[in-house]
DNA sequence: AATTAGCAGTCTAAAGCGGAGAGTGCTAAA
DNA sequence: TTTAGCACTCTCCGCTTTAGACTGCTAATT
């Protein structure tokens, strides 16, 4: 084969791909040559799809029929594309006005950004929240609730912030509650779990206590893979023709609903940097084999990173989840840059 | 018609709904007496159905098929059975042991709720954060994040929390934010938005602007309908037979997304005491009009107040969800009292 | 007046059939 | 290596048929 076949053959598998995105429907020889001229005849295209099936990039879902991607022709396509054009300004506009609206809270704007990202691709997307690589003391506060009760609130660093009841055997003030506060704000101030336990202080019954609890909060916090998630705009992913068929939806809702998977998608992606396809075969969990998804890390290297991405059908418009994501994560990365500056 | 002929025909009715609820197709004669044995022939049966039909209680899919519930016959179904059994004992136990095992994590142990109330039903549920009729001030805290950030925690009463970042023009320093959360934390606990307004204290420009974002926040919490909720078991409602049109799923899918339906529930119910259930074209929104809600409020009167509740088709267990609802918003007011006892 | 047997009639659901149309694979020629 | 031409395959759609589930009605019975 020459070299100018092989690089029509590359062109025919791009089409390919691409019109299936777009419509969903086994790709046809002649469909191809309507819409891009490539100045050879409906059988030439036939000998290429033919190739090209043999080395695994389609497939026919009947004899004789179009053809549609295989994973490896997704992959194919999506390297092509890669470093391609950013999101158009209009899209970046809209974000950055929504995301605006909501900058000083920090959980509905991720939310938002989740919201927006789903409606962008026309899938689901979700944002976790940032996490820090390993989590400092920050500061805590403590409240009394009634004589037996307090309410802890431990605020970590990037702004993770847990509240615990805490109840005690004797009666305990303000005044004391405060005073521990206090205390421990000053001791352990920007240390993390393990500085604080080896720095054995003179602490009474209660401030032990305490302490005991924050150590576990501090733990749960250091394995914790996402402390908390939107997942936005299933119903878009799920009005795509991949799922009409009932049983292949259900499969798709219990999976994202028990979003055991997150943790695969962040576990891979925790060094990785920049935006990340995977497609279809290429999770490690096999209940998304025929899911795609399009992630990456955003937040501050080495101290809080979060992961924010789109998922959906393998058939999915690759160009703009990754610019979308894209976009989304370096916008997500300056505002929790700007939180963190000073950890 | 004689009295013993009415009261037969009731029978017949309820006989239908619930037959009609456990196998979801149309009930015929002839099942009602396989599975009852009233002492009649199918003849009468049917005559006892036409007259059903006659009076709105139940309709046919088709000439000739097998009775269905309307509204009417659902919530004669609901009259009859309301006021009897509660839970069976091992779910509550099995309930408990698992709200137990997260009692001291607010917001966890609501997700949880939801979750095993979902199961329990399989339907959704749904379980919204407790509001306070009109929200208190209780404890500030402010953080230094870096010179011109700050982070600021806001606990209202019955353990709400927001936590906000502040931008300053000046720099500011940790002892100066201390400084001013002493104070507000001595001047203004317990007081509500309004008492907070007509105390006007000498505050320099740095505390006015403090105090605008806690006006804010009180404001809009107080406003607000639903702080927080959690949804659960999408999946088991959506796999109910009645969403095989993916039509009406995608439908269903969009409006709990949306959550505006949860604004319509909770101003209904939030006078009511005990369960109540709406079926179908009850509902004042028209997007829930073949659906059912069965919900409650919980937490403390004129204090906290939240709503649990389970959304599924009309054709759904209303026995097993009023005890199910019943029971769980009876555990989370018990445990909202026990945070809430002091305020 | 209420109930019942019996039967005709209605409707669904599933299976089978057939033709139109889309699109390919193959062969032989350029 | 490309192309034209044609036979062939397979889907999709609508139509028909058949079996079966239930009822509604009528006339008889209690």
């Amino acid at each position: 084969m020459s070299k100018a076949a092989f690089k029509r053959r590359d062109s025919v598998l791009k089409i390919i791909v691409s019109e299936y995105i777009a419509t969903a429907t086994p790709v046809a020889s002649e469909a191809i040559l309507r819409h891009y001229s490539l100045g050879v005849s409906p059988a030439t295209i036939r000998n290429d799809m033919a190739s090209l099936e043999e080395e695994g990039f389609i497939t026919r879902p009947y004899t004789s029929s179009g053809g549609v991607p295989l994973d490896k022709g997704y992959r194919f396509y999506v390297e092509t594309i890669s470093g391609q054009a950013g999101l158009p300004g209009d899209d970046q506009r809209r974000i950055r006005q929504l995301m605006d609206a909501a900058v000083d809270e920090y959980d509905r704007l991720l939310k938002i950004a989740a919201t927006a990202m789903s409606q962008l691709v026309g899938n689901a997307a979700i944002v976790t929240f940032p996490k820090s690589v390993e989590c400092k003391f920050k500061h805590i506060e403590l409240v009394e609730m009634n004589q037996y009760m307090a309410m802890m609130v431990l605020i970590l660093s990037n702004a993770v912030l847990r509240r615990q009841t805490l109840g005690f055997n004797e009666t305990v003030s303000q005044q004391l509650l405060g005073d521990t506060a206090v205390k421990f704000n000053r001791e352990y101030s920007g240390k993390t779990r393990k500085q604080i336990a080896g720095n054995k202080l003179d602490l009474s019954p209660l401030e032990k206590k305490i302490l005991g609890t924050i150590s576990d909060i501090m733990a749960s916090e250091d394995m914790i893979e996402y402390d908390n998630s939107y997942l936005e705009g299933l119903r878009l992913m799920l009005g795509q023709p991949e799922f009409v068929q009932r049983e292949r939806m259900l499969g798709v809702l219990e999976l994202l609903e028990a979003k055991g998977w997150l943790k695969q998608v962040i576990d891979w992606q925790v060094t990785e940097e920049g935006v990340r396809v995977i497609i279809g075969g290429e999770n490690r969990e096999s209940s998304l084999h025929d899911l795609s998804l399009v992630v990456s890390n955003y937040g501050v290297p080495d101290q809080a990173r979060g992961t924010v991405g789109v998922i959906g059908p393998k058939r999915m418009d690759y160009s703009k989840a990754i610019s979308a994501v894209n976009y989304i994560s370096g916008l997500l990365s300056e505002l929790v840059a700007r939180v963190c500056r000073d950890d």
